[in-house]
DNA sequence: ATCGTCCGTGTAATCGATTCCACGAGGAGG
DNA sequence: CCTCCTCGTGGAATCGATTACACGGACGAT
């Protein structure tokens, strides 16, 4: 493959020149600007990026460590940081950890070791070793999501506060009370803050949420299901089920349809995270919708900002409630096609 | 940040000695080894993995170049690459080319910038300049899912002929007759085959494939449900229709509903590649299943093979039937052709 | 005419690793 | 005792770029 050296032989240049063509220094004449683009369409050379890294001292690449690559909430994510990171200049790399700390571990080392630009994490965990020596080494880091209390790093997040209150009221509207969750992992702060505003906004209707209405969950569809049976098992079961993340949603609607049990006539659902596919399940999730896309957006302006020396301020954005059927038909305007609904498994 | 140097110097010894030791050759004494081991745990030292490849001129680094992320498929494709590359001692790095030729064009330029060690590529449409000249090139590249005929190039992908006649066979004991398909772009292989094998599998019947039952999508939802609409509208419609992909299935859903029709009873579905949220649509959908955790495995492996010098070779594995409800109920107890069964989990 | 600037260019150092080659010590064989 | 190997080690070249510094020529000011 064509070098540097080799496009300044055919320009009749030296390489200094040649790499100023390249960079866009001012100081080139016009002729020798014309003779080097010449050769390096002659050649086909590209700059090598790994050389220019090493000596530049930057990769002008970004690090995405994400909990759940399958999870159409952080695909999403990892999607708009994309867009937003390469209309910046910068590439990304993306690591999945599956929910474990050591796997966030291995890609956070790995990208570090690859001398990107900065970070971009949502932890899995409490936050493994690794991540949090990166965070103390001065890596630009950024949280996205989730974060770890008491580290200093930007955080760029939703608060469902709002929308989680408008779902409680919505739910009080059509009369249900005996409302359970499946929470997160304790250990990650969307796992915690959802449970909290979820007793809030009920405390704020005169309702309670006893313990036996706490499922715990890890933010996968399995999870989900156990709870559920769990919840479905309870001599007075609820009469809604919020799921803290799409999944464990799924895994719920699994599971209430085993029991043979329809939604939302026996029971009724909700999730946190809209995805696509809650419009087509039987029937559609009633869900609290982040703003993905800005989130994503916000993230990478942050994390960039931190690179380029700007201080890269932590953002909250409002999530939002979109209503669909999960939780009974919504009383007035909306009329339902009520297209027949089956209900055995 | 250490270096090698500040190693070699907290050990009392020779960079040179420093990196044999890193690198696990034999000829340094146990003595050397310890101090070494000993230093680079007090400096917390990592190697440069930009250095190191520069000079060795290998970034155990991976690419994958997908036409979509967001499509549940691609997703467990890219992650079932990333698991078996981590296996292998590679990273990778994903390209998102969103059925966008330029964007494909350009992943596949940056990925050869950072002189990535081999090329995953589920190519968008005809191939992009980039990508053929990357091909040609001798670029150590493995073609997954789609490929481009007549470029020298392994593919892993997945036959689904089979699948496909056993679907057909299935939607003909159900007494269904006037069958319609959603076709992918017919510049992809996969867009073209799918629809080769529909119209093979129909004749077998003695069915025909009129033209006016061949809808031209692209492998986005939108396009399922413009298509279906439009199949709605025929003097004759069909009694099923078949999308291509996961994303048109659920486009047609879409339009299906809109119309206040109820599937199976109305009209039935049936999809391509097979994702876990078929099960929980409304009614759950039946699929062509590919195995794409082994396409994942089967393609890092021929790649690595080629980088590794080894001949790399081509791999077709069966796709395989599951049958659902959107077709129809099969009566309890017959037989039915279909080789697999799966209702809810 | 002389001097100082500015401009375009080239030479060479540098980034952080790997690796070829040379060298000295120590052991085996004659 | 001398020679020849082997082994462990260090010096220095190298990968492909960027960039500080030096240099020569042109040009404007005095």
């Amino acid at each position: 493959m064509a070098g540097i050296k080799d496009v300044a032989a055919e320009a009749g240049l030296s390489v200094a020149t040649v790499s100023r063509v390249l960079n866009g220094h001012p100081s080139v004449s016009e002729d020798a600007r014309r003779r080097v683009t010449a050769a390096v369409e002659r050649l086909g050379y590209r700059p090598n990026a790994v050389a220019r890294s090493l000596r530049t001292d930057q990769t002008r690449t970004l690090g995405l460590v994400i909990s759940d690559v399958m999870n159409p909430y952080f695909t999403e994510l990892a999607r708009s940081v994309e867009e937003e990171a390469r209309a910046l200049g910068y590439s990304v790399i993306i690591g999945n950890a599956d929910e474990r700390p050591d796997l966030q571990d291995h890609h956070v080392t790995t990208l570090l070791d690859r001398r990107i630009d900065g970070l971009l994490v949502s932890p899995t965990d409490g936050g493994s070793p690794g991540m949090l020596g990166a965070a103390r080494a001065g890596t630009p880091m950024v949280f996205v999501d989730r974060w770890i209390p008491g580290v200093d790093v930007p955080v760029v997040r939703s608060d469902g506060r709002a929308a989680v209150r408008d779902l409680v009221a919505h739910l009080h509207t059509l009369g249900r009370r005996r409302l359970a969750i499946i929470a997160g992992p304790a250990a990650t702060t969307t796992g915690r803050e959802r449970v909290d505003a979820f007793r809030e906004a009920l405390a704020a209707h005169g309702l309670e949420l006893p313990d036996a209405y706490i499922g715990q969950g890890d933010f996968q569809a399995g999870s989900g299901r156990r709870v559920t049976e769990g919840f479905l098992d309870l001599p007075e079961p609820p009469e809604v089920v919020f799921a803290a993340d799409n999944l464990m949603a799924l895994g719920a609607l699994d599971a209430i349809r085993a029991r043979g049990l329809r939604v939302p006539d026996d029971i009724g659902l909700a999730a946190f995270d809209d995805i696509p596919w809650f419009v087509h399940t039987d029937p559609p999730v009633t869900a609290v919708a982040q703003p993905v896309r800005d989130l994503g957006r916000a993230a990478v302006r942050a994390l960039v900002d931190r690179i380029e020396g700007r201080p890269g301020e932590s953002v909250t954005l409002p999530a939002r409630l979109v209503v669909r059927r999960s939780c009974g038909e919504d009383d007035a305007g909306i009329e339902s096609p009520s297209p027949v609904r089956r209900s055995t498994p």
